[in-house]
DNA sequence: CGCCTTAGGTTATAATGTTGCAATTCTACG
DNA sequence: CGTAGAATTGCAACATTATAACCTAAGGCG
């Protein structure tokens, strides 16, 4: 929904919309968006902040559902294949698509300080893949591009005293 | 060394040549590429198919080398923090570096059949990085860029009844 | 040598992800 | 409806990857 995540925005639209397109993926492809897999979704939508398997346990298990690892893994694993979430593999974390409309390049800017990631659709992107198959004479199937740094909102809230601290955002 | 991995060179000079620079940066940078240190660059450096940390351990202990989890990721971190390897975060892998000289844009593509890795120099990249910049208002401090998918050399040996498996090169 | 810094040895443990199999629930079809 | 087959979940154990803590050994230098 929102095109960047380190400004203030409707929170809540961000989940409803995601949650929305979740629902129409999984009946336009005959997928079964059940109880655990849908509040998985749920709580990966908490934040723009991608949360790890093992801190979905806990979370769960609060509610009532059954919270072993492989609960978790199978959601998330059902959840990747759609499409509705990435994988970041340099944080090993988890965090919703902005558009889960089938396989895409992925290319995320993840934020050192606030942990908070933004999805990005780069053109420039497209035409590195391209360049790359020329290059090399091979077929892209896959490609995951992850930048990190440090967003607007921290830099701002990162003075001189306090260089070194992390800031905490919920979302 | 190589431009092109997946190509028939002489991977004596990739190796002469890895160990060649290293050896440079070290000095230059004052820092002390020890016994452990260079064996398990040169171990890395076997082949263009990135290695996993507790695939070094037995080769290190067959050689006479203390094979402890910390010996192995002490070297590697090493080798990291001087530029020397790379870490391919989705497949938990090490590899060497093509032009170990400072921090820089880190960019792979990887055969699924065989697994080598080819690192690549990517002006569309930086493009990219720029842009994400721009519109994000972010500072860019790190990134990967991992493509995946198939090979020359894989797709000509993947004959239809072949389809499926994978093919074996030693580098 | 004597002091300091860096590197390595050793043990244990944390963090992340998988396998295998039985039990349950859902779906489709007659 | 009722039942067979498929998909999903529960559960226990295990595999893989990485780190912490604490101490000893080795190298650099006055
Ligand atoms: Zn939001
Ligand atoms: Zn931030
Ligand atoms: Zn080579
Ligand atoms: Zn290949």
């Amino acid at each position: 929904m929102s095109q960047n995540v380190y400004e203030p925005h409707n929170h809540s639209a961000c989940v409803r919309h995601a949650i929305q397109e979740a629902q129409a993926l999984c009946e336009e492809k005959g997928a079964r968006l059940t109880r655990v897999r849908l509040r998985v979704l749920e709580l990966i939508w908490q934040s723009h902040k991608p949360v790890g398997a093992y801190e979905l346990l806990p979370l769960l298990a609060q509610e009532g559902f059954n919270s072993a690892p492989p609960t978790v893994y199978r959601a998330l694993d059902f959840l990747l294949e759609l499409g509705l979430i990435h994988r970041l593999s340099t944080i090993n974390a988890y965090v919703g698509c902005n558009r889960p409309h089938g396989s895409h390049p992925v290319c995320f800017f993840i934020c050192n300080c606030c942990g908070r990631a933004q999805e990005l659709e780069n053109d420039k992107l497209r035409a590195m893949t391209r360049q790359v198959e020329a290059l090399l004479g091979v077929t892209v199937e896959q490609q995951m591009t992850e930048l990190s740094g440090v967003c607007p909102a921290c830099r701002e809230h990162t003075t001189p005293e306090t260089s070194g601290e992390h800031c905490c955002h919920d979302h």
